[in-house]
DNA sequence: TTTACTATCTTGTATATACAAGTTATAATA
DNA sequence: TATTATAACTTGTATATACAAGATAGTAAA
């Protein structure tokens, strides 16, 4: 048995999603859902604060929590999530390609944004993302080797996120990222199947475990035709 | 006076952003905190929960919360923020051409997506921001007349935030967004300084108030070069 | 009919308590 | 010395209470 306060935001989640409670409608009072799972008000309070802030509902003092249109969760790269989740979300074709796979010794750039010390080693892969046969993204992906001792081409292909939480039993907990469009570079132009476009949007993150720890800086390199990023915002006043 | 916690939350962050609090550095725990700000735990949970969420601390069970690095605040478009707000922020000079202004019919794309009732009409206005001489940004900015009865080209040369939310006293609480790259128009090429530049980047963005209510619907074109999003994302677990 | 009030329902804020669980430093033990 | 156990300190979860504040429906008064 997990968190109360989780469990219900994922019953409420998946009601919401699945139109138990569609867009537009009120869920039931705080005093309603108490009774209905049982609980104190302050543990509805904080699933319901998880739901408002993940673009579910909008809570109106007064009035109650209305359902917002969930959309949100087609989305392609918002978010935290690997490309192996992504895919399984919009069930395409897809196929990953390790182009390389090393323990380098890195250069100062990479040296800096990862915080590694003399001596210290990165794994470096890259991986072209094929969806319905065309080569679509290049991840390039860098690693402090402190924190992933060891990566295999088997790893790479499967999921990366899913063998350090799984098997390594570490905590992925956020990310930094910056989007720019830039030319392509004649790396991107061997890897990818960029016939005609000018440009490449270029997704930078720097993903944090739990405790505050950077362990990942990757690059991910998107065809601008097939990139689409989809985010909700909350305006925070004063 | 306003809320305890929101205070509290604003002056960490303030602290957090001037240095008070390094980056790597931990925060008073909450206990002190209680103390130092005369208050129970829970407010202080609340004020740290917000910091967390925005990106300031990373908070580790049973070693207190860690200050992140606060580059975050460079930020040019994420959030939901105006563009005169981001202007200040980045102190770079700036002007803005109002190039039109009406009250229209909408046409069945604007009506379906701002949910106009028939007969309902729509304020539409482009503005193209100039930053250090060059014409950047397109901005083609819809909003339903239900809710912002009357514009004039001066409070679109202003900020027309600053006018919904000060002179109409309504909350803008929240936005779905949306980022792709696409070729540009003539209207774009007309408007901006597109010389050389084969792609455009749209944020769409669909802006709510505080009672859910869907009021305006924003096309912001970027010219890519000048194109930048900064983004902090929690991973979900589950 | 219209207006104003009131009771009631809703969410928001602040506080207090209790215990669970993770971390760290210290002291006791082998 | 090295290991183990303990105590103290940290954040996490769950509960209860009280009152504030916004929304709404019904009632009473003009």
């Amino acid at each position: 048995m997990q968190n109360k306060y989780l469990q219900i935001y994922r019953e409420i989640a998946d009601n919401i999603r699945e139109g138990v409670y569609p867009a537009q409608s009120k869920l039931p009072s705080e005093h309603d859902l108490m009774k209905d799972y049982d609980t104190s008000r302050e543990t509805i309070r904080k699933a319901l604060n998880l739901l408002s802030q993940n673009g579910f509902i909008q809570k109106v003092q007064g009035k109650g929590s209305i359902v917002l249109d969930a959309k949100k969760f087609d989305f392609p790269i918002s978010g935290l999530v690997s490309f192996k989740e992504l895919a399984g979300r919009i069930g395409e074709r897809h196929r990953t390609h390790v182009e390389e796979l090393e323990l380098i010794t890195p250069d100062e750039t990479i040296s800096r944004t990862l915080g590694i010390s003399k001596g210290g080693k990165v794994w470096k892969t890259y991986r072209v993302r094929e969806i319905d046969g065309e080569r679509i993204i290049l991840d390039k992906d860098y690693f402090n080797q402190t924190y992933v001792e060891k990566l295999t081409k088997e790893i790479c292909e499967n999921s990366i996120y899913e063998y350090i939480e799984n098997e390594l039993g570490m905590t992925i907990s956020f990310a930094k990222k910056e989007i720019v469009v830039v030319e392509p570079t004649e790396e991107d132009r061997r890897l990818l199947h960029l016939e005609g476009f000018t440009n490449i949007v270029v997704v930078k993150n720097f993903v944090y475990f739990d405790d505050a720890s950077l362990f990942q800086y990757t690059e991910s390199r998107h065809r601008p035709d097939k990139f689409k990023f989809v985010d909700f915002a909350r305006r925070t006043h004063g």
